[in-house]
DNA sequence: CTATCTATTATTTTT
DNA sequence: TAATAGATAG
């Protein structure tokens, strides 16, 4: 029977709130309930405050099944799935188990929308083979595309292939038009407005030809699809309840998604704090979750949480500080009662040298006094800030994990394989093929796109492999890549043994093109590893691309679980989480603002919610360094030639008093001379003339 | 047509 | 520093 166990006793009332609305004797007869609008200020215990509400519907009577949870990212779906799982545990036991297998509808936007589309491709003119480009190679596509358009030799320059995707996706993202677009985000390309258009269509043109679909398709095609009302009620009506989370950072598009799902709201629960909203540059907009309630006749219930549980008072208050300072008035007032004598630090040093020294000190010191390394944090605006750090951990042996920035699967030796298995997968993808094609010595960008276009002319046949007449220097490599192919489409050796096949027909081509190919080796194992956790190369490839591991280490191959490192982060990479000591390293003006983002007060206001939200990550310890000298590296300098840099603008000398200061290293003053004997005088100038003899 | 070398020029954050 | 366009040799 059910334990008397009452799941809710731990919440405060204001979560409380928050996870019963609606749920029970208030539900209407449809199970559901009006539209919820949770502000969750940082710290304020959000997630399990989400999990809470999830789990109390569940055990209310929601068929899990029909539960939709979309999530910023597939890390936040997976920790929300298993808190719902030992909450619903603890109350229901055993039986638990099959209740939290069937909360099957949980994840990004992204993945969510790519199973739909998956599922409804045949109604929507979609082969349902269609492969997912990433962000990498979505620009190759683009730069084939420019190359075609002969827009890769104008008198001035084009922009650079991942520039033109930015500026694709954010009027894709925001709905707004390309005029626009330009004009208030890339100033420097506005010259290019009909060029651009016309890249676009053919981009749009040639994703479709190939099959394949990049991240913003994956939103675009989705809202598109439910633009239309009868399948919007039938994708609606499978769902009682829809929540989403850190809904600050949705645009535009998901918006549209959630509203046509849900027109008048009922069911529907979204979460988030406007004060955090730092994803703007992806077309996310603060105007979701603000204006929200108003979307809705009556307006969506709000439930503020503005008790925070994480970081103790001087740091919050340093926090609300700064955040006071904003443009936009936000309304919470974060308290805490937990009580410190210890004010947020800002420690001056040099250089980043000296920061990354002062950094691994101190980390140590923590770890001295028994803060495991997992506990501590290092975060910084630019994934490139962490650098001088890294080379300094690694000096000493302080092992350590970093989230953002290079990626696993950026590296071209990781990319080539997937490559291959991508083209198997759906052999119309050019940027696959053409990849894959080259591999082959002899094979350059010229026979490789004719091999792809003959493929695509045939509309995907994979025989059309065995009727090209490759060139003679690739004439020796040609078989063996024609017969692996062969066996990929047919699928003969099964999965995962047909990764570790293009693993041995790849190790050749791996040596012949880098010269360190041991360590390349040893991430394709790893890359095998990962594979045998899929059930088949479609879900390998789809969840790969829509949810790559995100971190890198020092080591080769990931720390074992059970290992101590320490955490370096992005603040973007960083939301959500907490550790008990954060470090925020370049706290100085020009990195925090990033002096790429001081064009309009709107991304000046972001820099500042990035400082905000990094400093709410601590729990007991925040040290906000500033380095006063930064070497600047490449073009017109030689030598050694630095720049001085301020204290970021976002903490001001009136707000000094929150914290306490420090330089480091130590004044020379700390260390007084000697008051022996005084030593005698001498005349080191007329040594030095001396030594010319003079 | 491929492979390699040289000169030039950039913009941070990620699903 | 790193990515890329262009030149040149094979």
């Amino acid at each position: 029977m059910t334990t008397t166990a009452d799941p809710l006793s731990a919440l405060n009332p204001d979560q409380r709130r928050a996870v019963e609305y609606g749920v029970g004797a208030a539900a209407g007869a449809d199970g559901a309930c009006g539209p919820l609008l949770v502000i969750a200020g940082a710290g304020s215990g959000k997630t399990n405050t989400l999990a809470h509400r999830v789990a109390h519907l569940i055990l209310n009577g929601t068929d899990p099944r029909r539960i939709l949870l979309l999530t910023f990212s597939r890390r936040a779906a997976a920790e929300m799935a298993r808190r719902v799982d030992r909450i619903v545990r603890r109350v229901l036991g055993n039986r638990a188990d099959a209740v939290a297998q069937a909360l099957t509808w949980t994840g990004t936007f992204h993945a969510i929308g790519a199973r739909i589309l998956r599922e409804h491709a045949a109604e929507i003119g979609l082969d349902p083979a269609f492969t997912i480009h990433d962000r990498s190679d979505s620009a190759d596509l683009m730069n084939l595309v420019r190359h075609e358009l002969g827009l890769s030799r104008t008198e001035s320059r084009f922009p650079a292939k991942a520039t033109c995707l930015s500026i694709y996706s954010r009027a894709v993202n925001a709905r707004a038009p390309l005029d626009e677009i330009l004009l208030r985000h890339f100033p420097w390309c506005a010259g290019w407005d009909a060029e651009l258009r016309r890249l676009f269509a053919a981009y749009v043109e040639a994703k479709q030809a190939q099959n394949v679909l990049d991240y913003d398709d994956l939103l675009l095609y989705w809202a598109q699809m439910l633009a239309e009302p009868a399948h919007a009620a039938a994708l609606g009506a499978r769902f009682d309840h829809v929540l989403v989370d850190e809904y600050q950072d949705t645009n535009t598009l998901q918006a549209d998604v959630l509203m046509a799902l849900k027109p008048d709201g009922r069911g529907v629960t979204v979460v988030g704090d406007d004060a955090q909203s730092i994803y703007s540059f992806r077309a996310a907009t603060v105007r979701n979750i603000l204006d929200f309630p108003g979307r809705f006749d009556p307006p969506a219930r709000i439930v503020t949480l503005e008790r925070n549980y994480r970081s103790t008072v001087p740091i919050l208050e340093a926090a609300n500080a700064v955040i006071a300072l904003a443009d936009e008035r936000f309304t919470k007032n974060l308290w805490s009662d937990r009580h410190s004598a210890e004010k947020p630090q800002i420690v001056t040093v040099r250089d980043e040298t000296d920061q990354a020294a002062y950094v691994a000190g101190r980390v140590l010191d923590y770890r001295e006094a028994g803060i495991a390394l997992k506990s501590q944090a290092v975060l910084f605006r630019a994934s490139h800030h962490s650098g001088p750090l890294e080379i300094e951990l690694a000096r000493r042996n302080i092992p350590f994990v970093k989230f953002g920035g290079l990626k696993f699967l950026e590296a071209a030796h990781v990319k080539d394989v997937l490559a291959v298995l991508r083209f198997a997968e759906n052999p119309r993808d050019r940027v696959a093929g053409f990849r894959v094609a080259q591999l082959l010595p002899g094979i350059g960008p010229s026979t490789a796109g004719r091999l792809v276009d003959r493929i695509v002319e045939t509309g995907g046949r994979a025989d059309a492999l065995d009727r090209f007449e490759p060139p003679p220097r690739a004439a020796a490599d040609w078989q063996a890549f024609v017969a692996l192919f062969a066996d990929l489409v047919a699928s003969r050796s099964g999965w995962p043994a047909e990764l570790e096949a293009v693993r041995l027909w790849y190790e050749p081509h791996l040596q012949r093109l880098h010269d360190d190919c041991a360590v390349r080796r040893a991430d394709l194992i790893q890359l095998e590893q990962i594979a045998a956790g899929y059930p088949d190369r479609q879900r390998f490839l789809t969840d790969l691309t829509l949810d790559p591991p995100e971190a890198t280490s020092a080591e080769a191959g990931p720390p074992h679980l059970d290992e101590d490192y320490l955490i370096l982060s992005t603040i973007h990479s960083a939301k959500g989480q907490e550790w008990s000591s954060v470090f925020v390293l370049n706290a100085v003006d020009g990195c925090i603002p990033s002096d790429m983002a001081t064009g309009s007060t709107a991304e000046i206001e972001e820099e500042r919610r990035l400082l905000y939200v990094a400093m709410t990550r601590a729990r007991d310890a925040l040290h906000i360094v500033t380095p006063q000298r930064f070497f600047t590296h490449g073009q017109q300098a030689r030598g050694d030639r630095h720049v001085y840099a301020c204290r970021t603008r976002f903490i001001p000398d009136a707000l000094l008093d929150r914290f306490t200061l420090l330089s480091w290293p130590p004044a020379a003053a700390d260390l007084p001379a000697p008051e022996a004997a005084p030593l005698p005088r001498i005349d080191l100038k007329q040594r030095m003339r001396g030594m010319w003899g003079s």
